[in-house]
This record gives structure tokens, sequence and C-alpha cells, in this order.
RNA sequence: GCCCCAGUGGCGGAAUUGGUAGACGCGGCAGACUCAAAAUCUGUUGUCGGCAACGACGUGCUGGUUCGAGUCCGGCCUGGGGCACCA
């Protein structure tokens, strides 16, 4: 006989050693099932599990789950996203070895994802740190090299006082460290760079063929990249022109305000400035004022425009013998186009504020529809919409578009000191990826620094460039530049005394290839080209918006680049994306103010209550689970008290996997409740009825049961399809109330034909819901009967006959009001449900003798009775 | 400033994509069981009027298209996200 109560966290361990036995997660290349490929983003090995991850991969264990009854053949992986700072933060504060805090936090992290009874293929498990994972990705980083796809550049680069280390620009945010917060300053740095630019039109116009990813994360990929078409519009320099610099090329978008030009303009680093620079001294201290202001928002909210004329003159492309100042100008960015501008103070507001601050003119070009050119003036706005052309000489009368043409065609033509004055251009706003990390928990960069030969790649036969275990972190900077001998190397190419390239390579670096890595964890090569060639692309993607950008597109980009050196054979890592909402919870403040953990507060009624002293709690907003506001739930609290299916279930009910989800206690009560329930359900019913054949008919309750059982099967089957994980909860909720009441009815001793549907209900809520509470259907499987693992199941199909009822109901509306419903059969013909409608009480009332003037009937649906 | 998304009961949300708004859950209320409590079970629960049948109103506001609008179109309000001196 049953227990009373189902004691989830014990039975729990039960069936994950039942399925560790029969290795049923384990994926294979040879296999003749159709491959799927689910992946959810793997973890930083902080130490312990949090609710995120919970949510993130009890959603994938769910797909994989699904999948694989579906007669698939599921690859489920798991890793360690394993290199990074906190590892050297740790090694500073506590004296840890990096190394050491690290697997000891993927010890405690591996546990902890265990007792999730999640579906991974634990053989394929690497960390990013194995010496075998970066040994490979530096192969892989000598064959870009190899591939043109690696540079190294002398630029401004994003400096992070406070970690010691330069950042992408995708890693500042708000003028700030992504990860120290710190206010990053501008330095000049040789780095090496991964050319993702080559790739800025391929990443952009791909992103379209991306149909199974959300539109949101496709929109700030395209934003990112940033890609506009224009003009590069040669100016020629006036009188004489400093050395080289007879030429000023610009950048522009609007052509077609050429001729409301007044001024040209130069970024500070500008080459041309920092020649003037040499003879000038106002030059030299305006540039290193430009130099002294933030990047920040805030900073450039505030920011003047200003400049300082040059004395240069340029000839105007397109009036003869018209010239325009040049300017250096505080507002130029050297980074993006040519680093120099026209100025068209009309149509362009920084333009005008910069005009009007040094008195340059203000010619109107375009016109605004409705305005007229003798009146229209520019006042403190600029005007940049579509209108007619005036004061533009050929230009005169035609619209914004066919100007830009019109220039452009002109100018292509025009021939400027042997070249032609303009050319066509499309311009980007993505830079390329800065990987140079002046930390030591990285991927070693294999170069080599010789003072006779240049720089060096190290021979692959000398790989892998092992991170020397002996190292201190008692003084700031990078401890591989401080080690006495590790840096210190003889030249490959002449055998003289050289150095190693201390710098190790950003860390997403190493999330760009590691599912491709999944494929074949051990092979000798950085990927298995017949195991890649298998089992890419990811089919479903599943993790956080947060990495929309960053990671995503490197990830694209690094696919790209591994094919052009053979190491994949597609350009596109992921072909379904999922991107799910946070874990937040309500946030606690004592009467001092102090920050409380949701476990040290009490509910009374409506108020809050310090659990231990009993003094009154301010509630707070409900934010994203987060240790600085203390609203933390740990999992592992949760999964001993109550189980893993619970914590599943609760991530996976009432909100739509998109969005942010509340934890909260009331919540993983009513989700055990739940849980409870069915098992009592199944209990009860394997206790009443006996495995038996299929009856030859059905009474009306039996049948009714069935049809409830069938229609949710089908339901929960479309939900997951379509990862609409809190609908297909709602549809178990649905068969379990049905079964419960038939139940009841069906008293203690249940007619052959009402315990067959009993008994097939009971085992299809059990296996529709395997895939989000797994261990809980395999002791319901059981207690049914069944000797197999469910986990080795098929999943059910329905059938098709219970799908449909023979009668439905439609409702009836009298002018689009709803007065009445009708039932009637499923095939009956319009005039046949016109005919009933008509006869309806309720509508014979609401038409109130008047004349009906028409009748729309949609079968199945609904019919309108227009008077 | 530019680009994008979302507003539905007390709460989370559902609605076959133009066809019965509020499925399912949480919470509330009433009841059963119990000496009592917990647990469990049953009923009820958008608002207003009515004993009821029923009626009116109702998906942020506003106007429109349609036999019919939460869903489509225009304008506005609020909240959220992304980018930001990008030429």
């Amino acid at each position: 006989m049953a227990a009373e109560r189902y004691d989830a966290p014990k039975r729990e361990k039960h069936w994950q050693a039942a399925w560790e036995e029969r290795g049923i997660f384990r994926a294979s290349e040879a296999d003749t099932r159709p491959k799927y490929y689910v992946l959810e983003m793997f973890p930083y090995p902080s130490g312990r599990i949090h609710m995120g991850h919970v949510r993130n991969y009890t959603m994938g264990d769910v797909v994989a789950r699904y999948m694989r009854a579906k007669g698939h053949n599921v690859l489920h992986p798991m890793g360690w996203d394993a290199f990074g700072l906190p590892a050297e933060n740790a090694a500073i504060e506590r004296g840890v070895h990096p190394a050491k805090w690290t697997y000891d936090n993927i010890a405690a992290m591996r546990g902890q994802l265990k007792s999730m009874g999640l579906s991974l293929d634990w053989t394929r498990e690497l960390a990013t740190c194995d010496l075998d994972y970066y040994h490979q990705q530096q192969r892989l980083f000598l064959d870009l090299l190899k591939a043109g796809l690696v540079d190294r550049k002398t630029r401004k680069v994003n400096w992070d006082p406070v970690d010691r280390t330069v950042l992408a620009n995708e890693q500042v945010i708000d003028g700030r460290g992504w990860r120290s917060g710190a206010l990053v300053e501008q330095r000049e740095q040789p780095e090496w760079v991964f050319k993702i630019t080559d790739y800025a039109e391929d990443l952009l116009q791909a992103l379209e063929r991306l149909e199974r990813w959300p539109d949101k994360v496709r929109l700030m990929q395209a934003n990112w990249i940033g890609r506009s078409e224009g003009l590069l519009v040669r100016f020629a320099v006036a009188g004489s022109a400093p050395d080289g610099h007879d030429i000023i090329e610009v950048f522009t978008t609007r052509p077609d305000t050429l001729f409301g030009a007044s001024f040209v303009a130069i970024s500070p680093d500008h080459p041309l400035a920092k020649t003037i620079a040499e003879r000038s001294a106002e030059a030299r201290s305006f540039i290193e004022e430009c130099h002294h202001h933030g990047t920040s928002a805030a900073a450039l909210e505030t920011l003047e425009k200003k400049g300082l004329d040059t004395a240069l003159r340029v000839r105007h492309p397109l009036i003869e013998g018209a010239t325009l100042p040049v300017f250096i100008a505080n507002f130029i960015l050297m980074e993006y186009g040519t680093g120099a501008v026209f100025g068209c103070p009309a149509h362009d507001q920084r333009d005008l504020e910069f005009a009007r601050a040094y008195g340059l003119p203000v010619i109107p070009v375009v016109l605004p529809p409705g305005e007229d050119a003798k009146t229209f003036t520019i006042g403190d706005a600029a005007y940049t919409g579509d209108g007619t052309m005036i004061n533009s000489g050929f230009l005169d009368g035609l619209d914004v578009a066919a100007a830009k043409e019109a220039v452009a065609d002109r100018l292509v033509k025009t021939k400027l000191k042997g070249k032609a004055a303009a050319a066509r251009q499309v311009q980007y706003r993505l830079r390329d990826w800065g990987i140079s990390r002046q930390r030591y928990w990285g991927c070693p960069i294999p170069m080599i620094h010789c003072p006779s030969c240049g720089i060096v790649p190290v021979p692959e036969s000398d790989l892998p460039v092992k991170l020397p275990d002996d190292v201190s972190f008692d003084r700031p900077g990078n401890p591989l530049d401080h080690h006495p001998t590790w840096s210190r190397v003889t030249c490959p190419q002449c055998g003289g005394k050289a150095t190693r390239e201390t710098d190790t390579m950003d860390t997403f670096v190493d999330s760009s290839w590691y599912f491709a890595r999944f494929c074949a964890p051990k092979s000798t090569e950085p990927t298995d080209i017949a195991a890649t060639g298998y089992w890419l692309p990811v089919d479903q993607y599943i993790g956080g918006v947060e990495h929309a950008i960053l990671h995503l597109l490197y990830a694209r980009f690094f696919t790209r680049a591994m094919h052009k050196t053979g190491h994949a054979l597609i350009d596109e890592p992921f072909r379904g994306l999922f991107t799910q909402g946070m874990v937040t919870h309500e946030t606690y403040k004592d009467v001092h103010g102090k920050w409380l953990l949701p476990e040290e507060v009490r509910k009374e009624g409506g108020s809050a209550v310090h659990a231990k002293t009993g003094e009154p709690i301010v509630v707070g907003a409900i934010e994203s689970m987060s240790k600085s506001k203390k609203n933390v739930v740990d999992p592992e609290t949760i999964i001993a008290a109550y189980g893993a299916d619970t914590a599943r279930w609760f991530m996976l009910s009432d909100t739509p996997p998109e969005r942010d989800i509340e934890w909260s206690a009331g919540g993983v009560e009513g989700a055990h409740r739940f849980l409870q329930r069915v098992w009592r359900l199944v209990h009860e019913v394997a206790a009443k009825t006996k495995a038996a054949a299929k009856p030859q008919g059905f009474g009306a309750e039996a049948e009714a049961l069935r049809r409830a059982a069938h229609r949710s099967t089908a339901a929960v089957t479309a939900a997951i399809e379509k990862l609409r994980f809190n609908t297909a909860v709602a549809q178990i909720y649905e068969l379990a109330n049905a079964l419960s009441l038939s139940l009841q009815s069906a008293g203690p001793h249940p007619s052959p034909d009402m315990a067959y549907a009993l008994r097939e209900a009971a085992e299809l809520l059990a296996r529709i819901a395997s895939p989000m509470v797994p261990h809980l259907a395999e002791e319901c499987w059981a207690a049914l009967g069944h000797k197999t693992l469910l986990a080795e199941h098929p999943w059910p199909t329905p059938e098709s006959a219970l799908l449909l009822e023979e009668t439905v109901t439609i409702a009836v509306q009298v002018n689009g009001k709803r007065r009445d419903e009708l039932t009637i059969a499923r095939d009956a013909a319009k005039e046949d449900i016109e005919a009933a409608a008509l006869k309806l009480e309720n509508v014979v009332r609401a038409v109130g003798g008047r004349k009906i003037k028409k009748i729309v009937v949609v079968p199945q649906r609904i019919v309108n009775v227009v008077a």
C-alpha cells in the first residue's frame, strides 16, 4: 500500500540513479534517428547555482526530454565557462589559486545540477579552463591568424582602472566596466583584434534568415552592426596643404545637403589634426583638452560643441570658387567613418549648435512641405525631414532621395587630383573585436615578441602555451607580466631571446565555439568535422537576453571564421534561439534600512515582520534576484525541502517563459501541492483499477474522460513545440481536474469501461507531464505497474477520433452582441444553423420584430444576426 | 534624441491570430471532514443592477475599418528594453 505522501527528495535520487545506470541520456553520432541538439548557455562556475540557472536548465530539459520521446537522437550537454575575473579576485582576496577555486566550484555546481534531474550527457562535460580546451582554442587562434582574421592594432581602447584590463565596446555600459562598474578611461594601446567587421554585411544579412530567433534579438543585432549607406566625398585643400593632407575625406549620409555646407570638421584624433598640432601650440592644447572629457552619456549630454579653426580651407566640390573653413571639433569621432565631416547646420542639430557658436552661415537647402522658400528660416532646431531642394543649384526642385542620387552621380564622375571626387560607401557602427585582456585566468594568446623578427606565432608543435601554476596576486596588474620566467622564450624563427605575449583572450572567445566542441569533446582537433557536421547547428539554444548582442554576435562571427578555416561546415551556429526572462523576487528592508533575505521575513496577513524580532519590514519593489539586494532564494534549499520537480514545475507555471517570473513562497507551496495531488490521484487510480484490454464501447462519462485526456495530450504537445510551457502546465491542470472528477463519480468500484478510461488518463497524465516533472512521472508510471522507465518511452499520440467533438457550441449574436448560444452537430449545414439560431428565445427577443437584414454564419464558430 | 516591445479581474496570465473575453493557477469568500488545527475535498469569485430569468458596462485613453475588434489602422498616455555626439 502506498504511503500517504510522496517523499520527493528521496525518490528523486532513486530515479536519477536509474537513469544514470541505463545511460539513456548519452548521445551518439551512430544513430539513425533524426538528430536534435538542445543547448542552454553554459554557466560561469561561481560556486552555487541560482534560480536563473534553474529556470534556464529546466526549459532546456523539457525540450530535450520531449524531443527524445518524439524519437530524436538528442544531444544535451553541459560544461563550464570557467575562465574569468572572479577566480582571480578570489585568489587576491582569499589566497586560493584560481584553478582550485574554479574546479572546486565546478564540483559543487555539478552536484547541484545533478540534483535537478536534468537529462544531460555528462560524458561530454568540459570546462573552458581545461588545458585541452584552451590548447585547441590556441590552435583556432593560429588558424584565424593565417586566414587573415586576426590583426594587431593600436587604437583607443577602453581601460578599466579597477580590473586593470581592456574592455571591448560591448563590455562598456554607460561608460562603466560591465563587471567592475568603474568609470572607463580612454587609452591608446596595442591589442589583438578579431576582424569581425569583415563579416559585418553577412552578419546583418543573415539575420533575416534566422526565423526561429526572437525579432527583438535580431533587431538589437542589426542596430548594433549599424549599417548606413552614404557617400565618401573628397575635399581638396585650397592653397598649400600640410604634407600628405591635400585631400580631406568625409563620409556623409546626406550628400543632398552639400549646398548647405558651411564648414568641415575633423576629429582631434585625425592624422591631419596631429600634423597641425606639431606646429601649433594652440592646436596641441585644444586636442589635449578634448581628450580630457569622459565618454559617459552624462558627460556628453552637457558637453558644449567646441572647435578650433585650423586656418585651412577646402574647396566646395559643387560650387566653383567657394571654400569652407576646416575646424578641429570635439564632437567628431575618429572611430566612425573617416573621422571628418562636412557640416550642414540647417539640417543637422549638432552642426547647427556648432555653427551658432562660431558664427557660421546657416543655409536651408531642404524646404519642408507647406513652407514658402522666401520666408523659411531655421531657428533652434535643424530640419531633418524630407522636402524640396532649394538654394542648391542643379538639385533645386528634387526631393531628398533624388538629390542624394544626383549628387552621387555627379561627384562619382567628377575627377579630383586624378581620382573620382566621391564614391558610394557603406559604413558600419560595428568595430573589430578586441580580444586582449591583461589578466592571468584566461587562454594565453600564442604569440611571441622577438626584437629582431617582430611578432611571430608560437609554432603549433609548441602548443599548448600553458598557464603557469606558480603565480602571485600580490601586486595589481597582470600576474603573467610579473612571472619571473614564463614570458622568457627563444624566438621560434631566429632562436634569439624573445618574450611571450602576456595578454590572454577575452572569455567571450571561449564561449564562441564551445557548442562545437561538445560535438566531439575529446577530439585531438579543435573540432571533429564528422561530429560537428552531424550535430550542428544547435537546433534550440536557450539563455538570457543579456547575451542578445555580445555572446550571440561573437559566436555567429566565430562560426564563420571556423567555416573559413575548415573547422566547421556552417555559418550560423544556432537555428533556434529562445531568450528566457529573469527570476525576480520582492525586496525587504528592516527599520534600519538594511536589506533582508526572504527567509528572514514572515508574512502576517497583509504586512510583513521580521521572523525573529517581529519588527515591521518594508516590502520593496519586485526586482531580479541579486545578492546585493538579498532577494535571493537558494535552489538547493528548495530542492532539499520540496524536491527538484517542485522547483521545475514552479518555473514553468503561469508566467510565459520569455517574461520575468516572480518567485514566491506561496507559489512554491502551490506547485508542491499540485504534484502531491497528481501522485495521490494516480495511486488511487492504480488501487481501484487493473490494467485491462480496451473495452468494445464506452459509456458517456468514460468517453468524456477519454476525450479530455486525449485533448490535453494534443494541447500539451502543441504547447511544448512552441515553448509555451505555461499553457502546457495549464492543460495538465485541466486533465488532473477531469481525472479527479471522474474518479470521484466512479465510486470505489469503477465499471470496466470507466476503469480503462481512468487508467488511460492517469498514464497520459504521467506521460505528458514527464518532460517537466520527470521524477514524479516515473513514480506514477511505476505505480501504474510499469517495469520500464518512462524516460525511454515514446511520446503519446492522441487518438484523432477523440479530438473532434460531434457537437459544437456556437455563440449567437444579434447586431454583434452575444445573446445566446447554440449546441448543434459539428457538420450542420449553414441553413440549419441559421434556422436554429433564429428560433432561440433570447434571439427573438433581441431582434424585437425588426427586419433581419443579414445573417453571418461562421460554421463551428458564431452566428451574427444583423437586424 | 533615435529604434523597438508591452498595457486584459485583487495577482500571474489564457484567448485556435478578426468570431462566446477572462482557460488554468494564486488569492478571497462560503461549506464538508475534524474536539480543534493542518492536510484534503466541494461550491463560488470581472464590475454594476436584480430574488431570479436577465440586462448594462468591461481588454490603458481616443477616433476609425468591419456583420463582428483584446486582436487591424490613425492619434495620445503609461511602463519596459536597446542604441546613443554614428556624420
